[in-house]
DNA sequence: TATTGACTCTCCTCTACGAGGAGGGTCTAT
DNA sequence: ATAGACCCTCCTCGTAGAGGAGAGTCAATA
């Protein structure tokens, strides 16, 4: 019979771990003296707390183990149990492995050029939304605000209401290179009739859209877009469709550019 | 400026997660209306969450992040804290390959003999423990009962006291293949003079030994000795040593020989 | 026999990152 | 006026013990 300390010195665990298997009734001591307290316990539990430390040491919690101990489940259930584990461990490999990848990218970027996270680059999901959009060729990027007019008054026409943010995509335009093809967009909140010039639908989500955000004039935000198109490249994403920029806070929220906020997003699946 | 709700909604992340952040000071609200307690946020503060989003994804704590955005440290500072951290998850990696690792040499041996976990094997570091001994050739593994009277009445002579429990170890016996060379060992509490039969000295340590335990008969110790040798070849271990055998609870204790409890233990390094 | 040091007991708080829920106040549209 | 959607604070819960306070117990020594 073994006092508590002899018996943690024996098994190499802590005193405090033995109390805490006794509480949680995982391991209990073989008897307790009805007066002072003391646990005692034998040799003969070696084997049980042995297997104990070494289904911990698979990476097991205690509560799980403490089912496979009771439930004495035969082979096959057993096996499907570690096949679990498994799967498990390797999943969070791989969420490791990732932070890896964009620790690497991050140190690649301060070694370069010493710009400390002016930009961080995050994955998002993006739900499906009903929007309306009115589509366009337009001059250079600046010259859009008619568009939002434009859909900003049929919106209202119909009562429908806006639910920010807005944002635009640039679609690829492969006939005419001097003009750029603008598609800008309201998130609305009820299903409102379509024209010829504004189409009404539900915009598709996305599981995985690379995002940053930008502080500042519009001219500077080639810098967000670097940031991201890099990230995505350092990181083995690949980008899958049109990118949008979502105004957060544009003309009609401040009169100073410095303050715009503006998010970049890119759909982008692991490579 | 956006209530929590719709602030939470545009960042992919919980309203509890916001509140949290308050509490804790790492991303508080622009402000908070006096009297309903409601809180507001700005989309200038879209940048901030954004890094602390982006620095979670490395893998950082809060409590890391927030000293990272309080302590604006240089380049390089910086580029230390990633590579700590880089290490940091090396290190939970490896863990968990050894997991891994565990976990197949278990479902190997219940899909082969569906003898379910009979033995379980961990590893153990062993503190070096002042000890005497007797060493000599004995003609099977039975016959060493004289070796523990002798060693047993050398130590009582002196007043040493004996601190369980004894071992054995069997030495390479290379000259004479009919009898074993076997070594007993008390650890004792005091140092006692030495004889030409009686070795006293420190027993040296061990930072891994692969353990596991016995119970029953010491005909069947050959179970043992097999899941413990196997259990090394399939993690990737190599015997650096002669290994030890305890008796935990043996003949002094108990005359049922199925009660017998015996630990074995290993050196062992990894490959 | 008294004391000392080593050991043991219970009970409390602390860790990280929120999730879940109770109970109650606020806003907005119908 | 009321319903539904929001918002607030405060509480507990999970992992696997660590650390410490305050008090009781045991064995050996002075």
């Amino acid at each position: 019979m073994f006092k508590i300390g002899d018996f943690a010195r024996l098994n190499k665990v802590t005193v405090k771990t033995l109390r805490f298997y006794d509480k949680i009734g995982i391991f209990k001591p073989l008897e307790v003296d009805n007066f002072t307290g003391y646990r005692c316990y034998s040799a003969g539990q070696i084997p049980k707390l042995n297997r104990i430390i070494a289904l911990k040491n698979m990476g097991f919690s205690l509560n799980e183990i403490s089912g496979l101990l009771e439930n004495e489940l035969d082979g096959d259930g057993l096996y499907r149990f570690l096949e679990n584990k498994e799967s498990e461990i390797i999943r969070n490999i791989a969420r490791e492995q990732e932070q890896l990848s964009r620790i690497e990218a991050l140190k690649k970027i301060i070694a370069q050029e010493d710009s400390i996270m002016d930009y961080h680059v995050v994955l998002k999901a993006v739900e499906p939304m009903l929007v309306a959009s009115v589509r366009d060729l337009i001059p250079n990027y600046s010259e859009q605000g008619h568009l939002w007019q434009e859909l900003g008054e049929y919106i209202a026409k119909y009562n429908a209401k806006i639910i920010p943010p807005c944002f635009v995509v640039y679609h690829q335009n492969e006939q005419e290179e001097s003009r750029i093809d603008a598609e800008v967009f309201e998130p609305i909140n009820i299903k409102i009739p379509e024209s010829d010039r504004v189409k009404v639908g539900v915009f598709e989500g996305n599981q995985e859209m690379a995002c940053t955000v930008h502080q500042g004039p519009y001219e500077k935000l080639f810098n967000a877009y670097n940031a991201v198109t890099r990230w995505i490249e350092e990181n083995n994403y690949e980008i899958t469709g049109p990118n949008r920029e979502l105004y957060l806070k544009s003309y009609s929220d401040t009169g100073d550019p410095n303050e715009f906020i503006t998010e970049i997003q890119f759909p982008v699946c692991k490579m």
